[in-house]
This record gives C-alpha cells, structure tokens and sequence, in this order.
DNA sequence: GCGTTCACG
DNA sequence: ACGTACGTGAACGCC
C-alpha cells in the first residue's frame, strides 16, 4: 500500500505570490479577489496532483513573533500589505472552513514554525510531507520523507525539491541552508547576515566546513583578509542570524492529528461564495448533485412548434403585444448563404414558438413581412445584425427594433472576450441556459444547427428569447444610469441595421484582376526563392522565422539584433539593419512581402468571392474593439494594402458595379488629432485646425523652434512621428525606436512639445488621474472602457493602462463621430430613395457604391452629414474621390 | 492553440 | 530598475 501523505500550505505566502502573480481582478461590488482566486487555482491543481490523505493550511499571525524578541528590527524593512490583498485573508479562510479544511495561525509564531512543527509530526506519524510555499527558506525542512513544493513564476507553474535536488543544486544538505542563512542574512525579512558574505561565498564556506562553529573553529585557515575580518567582527551577529532564519519545529500546537484528514467539503456554502465571489470557472469544481444548476433551471423553456395553419394566430398575438423577441435557427459561420433552418418568437407571454423551414421559408415571409415592418411593434433580440441579415435575404427590412442584448452589453463594459447570451444572462439573471457551444461544440468538431435536433435547437432558442426579455429591463437601466442612452439609441442601435446593410451589400470583386496579379506575384516569388536559396547555400522553408534565424545567425553568422520569446527575432527591424551585412536580407524581406498579398490578399479574397453575387460579404463585428471602433473578419476589410504599390495594387480589384455605380470615398482628415485639439481644448491646437493649417508642419514649427516656412520635410516627418506618439500615449521609448534616435532626443521632442501645448499636458495627466479614480475613461459621446492596469503594481502593466486611459478618448471619440455619420447616412439616403449604398469603413473612411446619376447629390450630402453631425471646437474636414476601383479613388 | 510576422487605421 | 508606443485580423509554422 502506498505510504500516506500529509500537503502543509504556507497560507500566507501562497496568498501573496498569488496576488502578486495575478492581475488586480474585482467582483461587480469592487471587492478584490485575484489573490484568493490564485490561490484556489493553485490549491485545486495540487490537491489533483497529490491527493493528499491529510492537509492543513497555516497562515502568519498578526503583531510581533518570538523572533523580534531576540532581534528588533527583524522584517522591520517590510512593507505593510496592501489593503487590496490583506482584504483577501479573512476571504480565503472563509472559503477553506468550507471545504473544511484546518488553518492554524499562532501568535508569536509564523506560518514556517507551523509548516515546521506539523511536518516533524507528519514524519513522525510516518506519514509523507509535502510542504507548499512560495519562499525558499522552506528547502531547510526538507528530509527522506519531506519535500517542498515550491511556485516558480506565475501561480500554475510549482516546482518540487526533496533532499537529493538540494544536494545537487547547492552541494550542501537541507539543514546547512540554515547556517548559510545566518552568514547571507536575507534582505526581506531584514535579517544581518555577515557583510560581504553572498551566497557564493557562503556556499563555498559552508561546503568546506560544515556549519557556522566549524568556521570560527578553523578561523585561522580562511583566505581573504577581509573576510576573515567581517566574519570575526560579526560573530555574535552570524549566530543570530541563523537562529532567525531556522524554522523551529516545536511550536506548541493543541491540534489532534486526526483532524487534518481531508474531509468533504460544505458544498452548498462553498458554492454560494463562490457564487458571491463571481468564481464563474470554480462552480465547475462543485459537483452537479450540489451545485444546482442547469436541471432544473433548463426545463422551465417552455417552447412549442407552430405550423401554417397557426400563423395567424400568432400574428395576432404580436400585434396586440406590441412587442416580440425572436431569432433565427441558423448556422451563424456563413450566415448569408447557408439554410435558414427555423425562427423562433415570443411575445411577452410565458411561450415560445418555433417555425421549422423545413419546406423553405417562403410562406413564413410572405405572412410575416408586415408585422415585422410594422413601425410600431417593438422587436428585441440577441446579436440582432445576424437576424436582420436573415430578414433581408427574405425581402423584409425593418424600421424599428429596440434592445439587443449583445450590443446594451458592448456598451456597458466593451473589453469583454464573451458576448453569448449565455454570459450575460448568467451575470444578470444568475442563471444558465445550454449555450451555443455546448449545444456545437467547438474548434474543429464544431457542429452547425443542421447536425443536431430539433428539440436541442429549441430548448435553446426558448432560453435565449426568455433571457433576452429579461434583460431588456435590467439593462436599460443601467446604460441609461451611465448617461449612454443617446450612445445606444442613436448610434450604436441604429448602426446594427447599417452594418446588417453593408454586410448583405458586399464589395464587388473583379477576381480575373486578382488572379492576373496573382500570377504576377507568383512569378516573382518564384524568382525569390531560387536566389534565396542560393544565398543561403542551402534549401529550406523561408516560411519559417525558425529556419530563416539558423540561416541567418548561425550558418550566416550575422549579428543578433533582437530576440524573441523562442529565439532569434527576423522581423523587418531586424531585416533592414541586416541588408548592409547580406544581400539575402533583403530577398528575404521581399520574398515576405509578396508572399503576404498572395496568400491573404489573392488566394484569402478569391475564396471569399460569392459566385452568385461576385462579391465579398465581410462580416463587421461591432462588440470586439474596446475602444468603440468596428472589426471586420472573412476577410477583414480594413487592412487592405495601400503603403505600397505592389500592395495597393489589390484595390484594383475592388470595383463598382460598372456601368451603372462609381465608387465613392471620403476619409475625414487628421479626425484623431482634430478630437485631441477639442477634448484637450488646447488653444493654439486649436487655432491651427481653424485656420487650416497643415498640422504636422505646424507641430514641427513649434517642437522644433522654426518658423512655419523653414519646416523641412525631415522636421514634418518626425512631427508627424510626435503626433502619433501623443496620440497613442507617448513614451520616449517607443518615439525613439520609430525615429531611430536616441531616448534623450525624443524626450526632448516630448518636452518641447508639452511645454507648447500644455493643455494637451493637461489632458494627459488629467485622463489618467481620473482613470484612476473612477476605474474608466469615457469618449465625447459618454462611451466607456474600464481600465483596471491603473492600479496594477507591475510597472508595466500599469504604464500599459496609462497609456490605454490616454488614446481611448481620442481613438474612441473618432469611433463616435463616424459611427453617427454612418447611421446619419443611411438614414438619409434611404429617406430620398438614393440608389447609392454606404459597403464599407475603415475607421475614419466610408466607401460608398455610388450611382452614375446620383454623384453629385450623394456627394454633398455625405459631406455635410459627416463634417457637421457633431460639432467640436475645430472643423470636421472630409476629403472625396470618385474613381471605378478601390485603387483609382486617390 | 500559441507565437511570429505583417497588413491596415 | 523596470522596458512599451494605440486599435485590429489572417496566414503560417510548430508542438
């Protein structure tokens, strides 16, 4: 039988390494908890790992131990807990009383005495030890039969030492880490130590002697004057080092071993503070049986399929509503050309009704267009674009549709990963419903609705109408507390139906011009390859950054410039600085150039070409930026190449539907910089835009101390590299790394910039401050980002928020102003009946399929709504042009 | 599935 | 002392 264990968890350092090792996460209340979540990841994988027989968790107790008796200052340079982790304690001993597990804290002793003592009497019970800590000085207690568990990095990544490994790492045995201790001394506890005695010399000590009384025994045998003489000097301090850093063993505990074995946790408390504590991922630690979730909740769907027959029932039941939630049954990969398999719609009574397309959906349209556009009945839902997508394919657009949940949730926090309903409805409404990829799976295995049945798509169509219902109230509410309600009625609403538009719309795509420079660029990557090749003397996949670095930096022997996580970096920074060295530099960057707009431009686009419509149908993605900006995805939209000609070349793909439709383009100019100058309210910003004046050169004149006339195109180019900077929340750093000068010089550039636009100083400083404070920054139009990096003690990650506080108005701000043109637009040329269509945005860019006959008018108007739908402190100034491909509007 | 690289604003 | 520019998505290699 195997022998059985004991696990002793150092409570108290567990707790802090997991603190610090995790992001300052929050319940909705405000109520720290990254600490203690840590912890019980750690405590689930151990326990996992080493089932232990007993288990114990020993904590520090408050106010001063038996060690400050025989020395004072002892941890006297210790910083006092913050209150966020010393919060998270009574937490974590509150959550291990329910899984019924004993802690023991002592006054005048620390945790280690406790670990000591309970150890000794594992071993004694003849028991295996397993000690978890996050501190070093733990490795003294290790025997035959105990070994420490120690974290490395992170909280997941725990190392395990018995005697042997000390043995081999150290040279010495577990107990001489003692008297190592007591000549090291040891910083964060602020024990002495001998001067001038580190580890190494301290090791060497140690393995020649033995224990710190053999040293002073052969005191006269030791090297080093100086050495000696410290060691002579401090040998009354040496003893008391020692005996300050030996965990004692003999702590008088009153505990029956007995009560240590691992019992059964009190699951319905355990889950209700979870529950409290927003563990979402922990409750799947809690069986079923007593988690109480899922059965009983599922059934209480009520949904009931409905023919022809009954259509005018329900018809009617809508209309005297006056209100409806409804979704389509589809399979959202390819949610414009699949089969739509069912519909389902409740009105606010307990029931759902499901419609089965099994014969088409013709007969479903045609009885249920005018209800649908019925102005006056409110429709609700979740992720509603895909919805609307549905009812256009069927002839129907609707006027007015009121909540949609995925969006109201955008809305109140927008740095989410997970928008289901699922999510959502389990953070307001506390309960689950089978989710979409339980019901499908997910990655590879992936099924579509097609593959599962009917009553599995209807228990979850049930559940996601009757939680839509339920959140409209509850979230209304809270967007409108946040003053958001113009933000989610008059943009962000609305803006679903546009995108719904573009979407079904599509680009027309010339594929016979893609594969014309298709076979252009394979041409030239064939010609790449041989001399690539042939440089390198040898074959191998050029695809592979691994590869390419071998060649470069070991057959080679170029220089390193930058590394990776993995290895050698081979990026362009890397590449540029290396084409003076070796012609194959650049081949290689080249070669990566052409092989990008092959694979993602030429063979990515001519596979999304729908063969009915000859054109693309990207989809837009409203919920994914966090800073208010839409996505584009299969394909993305928004990165098509411009920088160069070589790449600028796709857009000679992207046409009109000639003859009848031009391409129209108009892109706000400088639109970030212009929302810097108004948030900032900086006067002399300000004046520039009123006036006209080129922004960059202007920004040049003043950092640079030229009159307007003598900027340079050098000087504009690196004020224009400043006003990227500030925009994006400048750091000397990365100014000089994209000037390629030194930190000196670009803080200087910064300085000189600030000190003459020092209310856009004052912005920055001002933003960040009130980020943290308040938790959030907000746009123009009162969208909001929480930023918890603020408070983070990571430099970084807190350095990372700052600059998040920094660019979010102004990126977000953009995001407002073109989101309301967008709805402004569309509104308005589907008021004058206007053939003309708004298909794409890039950001600060509208692209607009434009009939011949319509050009002008189209024109004008998309020019006044987009330069006058908001007024700022400077003009909006938009820039057009009319051209038959993408490429020809310049 | 993650890391690297590179396309855009 | 720390070590980074903001926001995205796609292709590819590698394990």
């Amino acid at each position: 039988m195997k022998k059985e264990n004991i696990m002793i968890i150092d409570g108290s350092s567990l707790l802090h390494r997991a603190f610090y090792a995790l992001p300052l996460l929050t319940t909705k209340r405000g109520l720290y908890t990254n600490g203690v979540y840590g912890f019980l990841t750690m405590l689930y994988k151990i326990k996992d790992e080493y089932n232990p027989s007993y288990i114990c968790v020993a904590f520090d107790k408050k106010g001063p131990t038996f060690r400050h008796k025989e020395y004072e200052q002892y941890k006297g340079t210790r910083q006092s807990t913050p209150s966020e982790l010393a919060q998270q304690f009574p937490i974590i001993k509150e959550i291990l009383s329910y899984m019924n597990i004993t802690t023991i804290e002592m006054s005048q002793f620390e945790a280690d005495d406790i670990a000591g003592t309970l150890a000794k009497a594992g071993e004694e019970n003849s028991l295996e030890v397993i000690l978890v800590t996050g501190d070093k000085d733990y490795l003294q207690l290790a025997t035959d039969n105990s070994k420490v568990l120690l974290t490395k990095k992170g909280i997941t990544d725990l190392e395990i030492y018995d005697k042997d490994r000390i043995i081999q790492d150290y040279g010495i045995e577990p107990k001489q880490l003692i008297d190592l201790k007591g000549l090291m001394g040891d910083k964060s506890d602020n024990i002495p130590g001998v001067p001038g005695i580190g580890e190494k010399t301290g090791l060497k000590l140690i393995k020649e002697y033995g224990t710190i009384e053999n040293i002073y025994k052969n005191i006269d045998n030791i090297r080093g004057k100086k050495l000696k003489e410290n060691l002579l000097e401090n040998e009354s301090i040496a003893y008391m080092s020692r005996k300050l850093g030996e965990i004692i063993t003999n702590v008088p505990l009153d505990h029956k071993f007995e009560e240590l074995r691992v019992k059964e946790p009190n699951w319905e408390e355990l889950k209700s503070l979870y529950d409290d504590l927003e563990f979402k991922s922990l409750l799947n630690k809690i069986p079923e049986e007593h988690s109480g979730r899922i059965e009983e909740e599922i059934k209480e769907f009520k949904i009931k399929e409905i023919y022809e027959s009954d259509f005018d029932c329900l018809i009617d039941e809508m209309k005297s509503n006056r209100i409806f939630a409804f979704k389509f049954v589809i399979d959202e990969s390819n949610y414009i050309e699949n089969e739509i398999i069912g519909i389902g719609i409740k009105t606010s009574k307990d029931l759902t009704y499901y419609i089965n397309f099994q014969e088409g959906y013709e007969k479903f349209a045609v009885a249920f267009k005018p209800v649908f556009e019925d102005k006056s009945i409110g429709k609700i839902g979740h992720n509603l674009k895909i919805d609307l997508v549905q009812l256009l394919r069927m002839g129907i657009e609707i006027e007015t549709y009121t909540f949609d949940s995925m969006i109201a949730q955008y809305l109140i926090n927008p740095s989410q990963s997970d928008y289901s309903i699922n999510k959502i409805s389990e953070e307001y409404l506390g309960y689950y419903g089978v989710d979409k990829e339980e019901l499908l799976g997910k990655g590879k295995k992936a099924k579509s609705f097609m593959d599962i049945s009917k009553e599995s798509i209807m228990n979850h169509i049930a559940y996601c109408l009757e939680a839509v219902f339920k959140l409209e109230p509850i979230m209304s509410k809270i967007i409108n507390s946040q003053g958001m309600e113009k933000l989610y009625s008059e943009i962000e609403l609305p803006l679903i139906q546009v995108l719904a538009n573009m979407e079904f719309l599509g680009f027309k795509i010339d594929a016979s011009e893609l594969e014309r420079l298709g076979a252009e660029y394979d041409g030239e990557i064939n010609d790449l390859t041989s001399t690539i090749y042939e440089l390198a003397g040898e074959e191998f996949n050029i695809n592979s950054p691994k590869q390419i670095g071998e060649i470069l930096f070991e057959k080679l022997a170029l220089p390193v410039i930058k590394k990776t996580k993995t290895g050698y970096s081979t990026d362009v920074e890397v590449l540029e600085k290396l084409e003076n060295n070796h012609p194959i530099a650049s081949k290689i960057l080249r070669y990566r150039q052409i092989v990008k707009l092959k694979s993602t431009y030429i063979d990515g686009l001519l596979n999304l070409i729908n063969k009915d419509t000859n054109r693309i149908h990207s989809s837009f993605n409203q919920t994914v930026a966090s800073t208010g900006r839409i996505s584009s995805t299969e394909p993305n939209l928004q990165n098509i190449p411009i920088r160069t000609e070589d790449g600028r070349k796709i857009r000679k793909a992207f046409v009109a539907d000639f003859p009848e439709y031009s391409l129209l383009d108009g892109d706000y100019s400088q639109i970030e910089l212009r929302v810097l100058a108004h948030i900032s309210n900086d006067q002399k910003f300000i004046e520039a835009f009123l006036k006209g004046e080129d922004i960059h050169k202007k920004t040049a004149s003043e950092v640079f101390h030229v009159d307007l006339e003598d900027v340079t195109p050098d000087l504009r180019y690196r004020a224009k590299a400043v006003n990227f900077g500030i925009v994006y929340g400048i750091s000397d750093y990365g100014l000089a790394r994209d000037l390629n000068i030194s930190r000196k010089e670009a803080k200087e550039y910064m300085d000189n910039y600030f000190n003459k636009f020092n209310l856009v100083r004052k912005y920055m400083d001002d933003i960040v401050e009130k980020g943290k404070e308040e938790g959030y920054v907000e746009t123009i139009l009162n969208r909001r980002r929480y930023i918890p990096e603020l408070k983070a003690k990571n430099f970084n990650v807190r350095s990372f928020g700052e600059r998040v506080a920094m660019n979010t108005p102004i990126q977000g701000s953009a995001a407002d102003i073109i989101k309301l043109a967008m709805v402004k637009v569309y509104k308005e040329l589907k008021n004058r009946k206007l053939k003309s269509r708004l298909i794409l945005t890039v950001h600060d860019e509208l692209i607009f399929e434009v009939h011949r006959n319509e050009i002008d008018e189209v024109e004008k108007l998309v020019k006044n709504i987009m330069e006058n739908s908001i007024e700022l402190k400077v003009p909006l100034k938009v820039d057009f042009a009319i051209g038959d491909s993408w490429y020809d509007t310049k």
